[in-house]
DNA sequence: AGGCGAATACTCGATTTCGAGTAATCGGGA
DNA sequence: TCCCGATTACTCGAAATCGAGTATTCGCCT
């Protein structure tokens, strides 16, 4: 897949927006705020000028007129071009049918765990589950408005997946403080053992792993086998 | 929260890697790679340079000392400062406590998916489905490798999360082409039956619209209570 | 009538991000 | 022994990103 020659997701819904019809970037900003993309797609006004611009540079979209209101500052009207349109329908064939990794906050955070004492961490957790217990909910309750407004589903799926995500975020950060509590996830109990002899003798962490033998015994013999290079 | 002065993910992981010991840049990202941190956590050298400067210029890590082996590059070896384990200590607090919304590139497509036919759209969420399938089964095998290494699950946490996400996304992908096919998914017969009016009179999307009750009928009647900024 | 907060429409430049490029050394095989 | 590809270690400048700031006008309330 060659690389995009304009790459935000900002420019993919400046594409979408102006193949519905011609459109100044202002006027793009508040549209897909009333449909509310800007949940699904950041927005930010630096990025939408720098990127519409990019966009025109490489023949994407054109600049079609420019009005003036009295002193308000001018309105340049994009109209997206034959290129743009071949452009946006390529991406969004990649968007949905090619899996691309996302970096998640959680996943960087759950990276280092174990700089935390467990029952540190179980809080943390416990904290995230309720923070998105609430956050569900308001989605619930925002999906069952659509529905009474008569909305069909098929104009707000993105919502639907993000709903899923959150979910399965809400499952995992449940599950695993109850493992981490019950001490059902390999690895707590030396886990726990190790913040426990950094309490008592007041040693930096780092030294329990230049002579394990001393400080953790044989009960945790598998430490012998796990390679330098992993912690 | 107020904003982190250094805010790339990678000057979290490099702290992280510092609170263990004084290192140089190069041998972080080593560390990084060899720990499988770098599937987490982007590693960039041109980011992982620039972050280590900012760190620096924050007073988070300093330069111990200067290594020179022969003609070979400098290496400068950072050590973490205490203001650096404190900023650390509190980044992994709000990473694992406070959910934060990540953009996933799934989200932005769907957010535009009426602007393919349904047919199209289900063969590239059975294309994506068939992809996650293979990284999740890749997943699974790297994880069984690792239990028979007896590396406890404790030090691939995030590893086991990613594969909940990926999962849930795959069941996503699959129920929502079912749906899509089935015309189960509110809004897909009006979808439907917009692309074959487009490809009978030729007309451009954008037109259907402006006159509803002209191409659509009656039999569409909620297009009326559709306030005009929802598309 | 006129005051003021919200909305309109964009600008600017300081950071950040990126990744290809450079240049030296190591190590194993012919 | 000497060649070559892999590894080590970092540099550089172009491009992207950001969000606070500016200046005008609208419209509602008193």
């Amino acid at each position: 897949m060659a690389k995009r020659k304009v790459g935000n997701a900002l420019a993919f819904a400046v594409l979408g927006s102006l193949s519905e019809r011609p459109m100044h970037p202002y006027e793009i900003s508040t549209m897909l705020k009333a449909r509310g993309k800007d949940v699904s797609i950041k927005l930010n006004y630096g990025s939408l000028y720098s990127v519409v611009s990019a966009l025109d540079k490489h023949g994407y979209v054109e600049a079609v007129e420019t009005l003036r209101d009295g002193n308000r500052p001018e309105r340049t009207v994009y109209a997206i071009t034959d290129s743009g349109r071949a452009e946006f329908e390529d991406w969004l064939t990649e968007l949905i049918g090619t899996p691309e990794k996302d970096f998640s906050q959680l996943e960087a955070g759950l990276a280092y765990l174990p700089a935390f004492a467990p029952d540190r961490v179980v809080e943390l957790l416990e904290k995230r589950a309720k923070v998105l217990e609430q956050q569900i909910a308001e989605l619930v309750a925002t999906h069952e408005a659509l529905q009474v407004q008569q909305l069909p589903r098929l104009f707000w799926v993105e919502s639907e997946f993000r709903l899923e995500l959150l979910t399965a975020e809400l499952k995992f950060a449940r599950r695993l403080a109850a493992e981490i509590q019950a001490d059902e996830l390999e690895g707590t109990a030396f886990w726990r053992k190790g913040f426990e002899i950094v309490a008592e003798r007041g040693i930096n962490p780092g030294e329990l792993f230049k002579d394990p033998l001393k400080y953790f015994g044989e009960e945790f013999a598998w430490l012998q086998h796990v390679p330098p290079e992993a912690k």
